[in-house]
DNA sequence: AATGAATGAGACTTCATTCAT
DNA sequence: CATGAATGAAGTCTCATTCAT
């Protein structure tokens, strides 16, 4: 069970548009089907049924169940990453790309609510590509902010650090307030996530519970340095 | 065919001390392949032979695959959070509390490193199971954070979506730094995560561009109200 | 599967009152269930959870599963032969046996609704056990026929057909109007039955269409006509 | 788990000859292995094995073990009916048809040995089926009973429950003298049978206890004397 | 390019029976 | 007498994959 290796897949690529088109038939099926069931409990031929094709056509474009899982994941992370790089184009500091971002997310996963069973199936299915799935996400991220901290605009921390902080939370919000909730409160929750990717808990330091709140005793901006 | 009384009812709660020690076995074989394998994967089979038991003595404790699999995953949440639950007693303020938690949590997936295979496998295999298990982590986050803002500790904000906020960043840090890199750089990210639960990403205010980066003019506490 | 054999059972023959108490508890469940669920899907342990005693008690007072049901069927074979014997004692003629018979059989499918299942699956069984059950009854049926012959009350045939005629004609009355319609028209059906034992069909013989019913004595025709 | 669409749904009708041939060989070896060792011990591995196909190939055909049975059934019930129904053709009057349907049903029996055993299972597999089984019987006894009584051929009672009285005797005179004794002795189970049917018993009103028994009234004992 | 019949390993689950206590 | 834990053979059913057409 799951492999961990994932070679670039000898990827059978139709001629024929008649081709290209049973093909996506398939990808669309496998798509809908293993986020409705699972990828263990969808069969082939619940996909070639689903695509309304024979069960031997899926051989024709697929060596393999792993394979066509791996291709669906690939793209589902492809489309997202896609959707979000429009959404933030215009943003003009990163704040602006961090909301932007988490609420394009929000709305695909909402829209594709079969995303979260997806791409979690994948540690299962094939481990390198679930790797693959955050580390490209967390790739962008990472440039951002690097971007960001070099322009002073925002503190400067590891980034990768960062950016799988960032992750983590718009994955476990998403998956409460999209996934189990269905999106109510979904803008609370958004601000509530801004305020803390803006300030955290905004805390004062432990270790001097001298009760001195004013602002200007907290941690000063230079010595975030570390980095 | 007629199949209208009672369902066979296995023995939940074994008679005597030797069945005890057979449930237990199997229980702890279970969390073993479970972790190795994935839930699918590992087969009844698996279990008992790890178990070291016959076939059969499987369904005198559990009525399927997926009781034992449930069990096993609130016997995991269970004690992840009685450990945590110990490792923050002596805290002092919030901060170290989550710095001591998330310390506690990175120390537990790494010793035990099927964790996170189990925990995600949940939902494809029991949801009700796998909202509980964050369900309850997010209770606790929930009670101390009202603790801590009552205390004038930390900012207020929606604690529940605060308690995703950092469970999202604990678990994603711990799946990139434990699970996958084994620890290296460990204690560097539990700080970079402590600087941004603390801070954020301190950035300055979008709309006020002006450069004056003195720190008096970060958002003044008192604003962070709105919650 | 399906011995059909049947040596005379070495029944373990307890001692104790509490003993002869077990063993009873254990029959009736397992009247019970096999009745319910059919020989092969009531399983020893159904019927010790009915009877309220531990799975091992079982093979206390029977050496496997045919035994008991082998019993549970002869048991009941004998019940109802006492009650139709009582229910005919007082029968003046050979019709008033048969009719009281036939109702007293009724009654008690009607009651004890699984007795067509247990005997029916006795067939798969034990076919010994099935055979001694009809032949019981059959003997009855000829010894109490001869009589009526040798009285020159009913008409002489071979007594062992006479007997499989009737014992179908009721076996099959009281699948249709008791067990699968639920006594529903019972009585209109008894007098169907009973007119149809008393003179058949009354069919005129074929041989002699001519019209001529010089046997006219017979009962006329139309007389009958109930239906 | 989640099990929310499109059940398997087996080729009930397959789309090429060749499967309509393994189609076949699966149900002649299922009756033939249903007969021979009854439902319950009749295994899916058996049949296959009898067809000479994989066990897999059960599966392309049939959803389970009591689909293949109940057409088993349908088609031993069909094939009964037509034989008898040809049988009876040419027959002249109602008791001519009574004695050809029955010899035809002796010798259906005789030859499909296990024809008891699949019906009589079939009560505890599938009871539909079962009902059905002797429902359409009856429909054939009923509506010819009903034309000959309305030919004034044949006493006028409840045809339905005359017809079970009919199939009941059939029934059971074929488990005891086909079934059970191998056709010995059946010519003279059939005529008294025939005798039964055509007169019943013979009995003498009961309210008619005068004491005078000479034949002189009704139909003259002797005559039918073939016993 | 497409089809669908065929395969067989392997999964889960049941249950009559044994046995130590 | 009574208990209940333990056993393992056997059964039903699933499904990824192959292959002849």
């Amino acid at each position: 069970m799951n492999r961990s290796s994932t070679p670039p897949a000898p990827r059978v690529v139709p001629l024929t548009p008649r081709g290209q088109r049973t093909r996506g038939k398939l990808l669309r099926a496998a798509e809908t089907l293993f986020g409705e069931k699972g990828y263990e409990h969808a069969s082939i031929a619940d996909i070639t049924r689903e695509a309304e094709v024979a069960l031997g056509t899926f051989y024709v474009y697929f060596p393999d169940k792993q394979s066509i899982f791996v291709e669906v994941v690939d793209d589902l992370g492809a489309r997202l990453r896609r959707l979000i790089a429009e959404a933030v184009a215009g943003c003009e500091d990163r704040m602006a790309v961090e909301r932007e971002g988490l609420r394009t997310f929000f709305q695909f996963a909402s829209q594709q609510r079969h995303l979260y069973r997806i791409v979690r199936q994948a540690e299962f299915v094939d481990e390198a590509c679930y790797r693959r799935y955050y580390d490209r996400f967390a790739r962008g991220y990472v440039s951002g902010l690097k971007r960001a901290m070099d322009a002073g605009e925002v503190n400067r921390l590891d980034p990768e650090a960062l950016a799988y902080c960032l992750m983590g939370m718009g994955d476990f919000l998403g998956m409460r307030w999209v996934l189990w909730e269905s999106d109510a409160g979904l803008e609370h929750v958004l601000d509530t996530a801004m305020a803390f990717i803006r300030h955290g808990l905004d805390a004062r330091p432990a270790e001097a519970p001298t009760g001195n709140k004013k602002k200007g005793s907290r941690t000063p901006r230079g010595s975030r340095s570390k980095t």
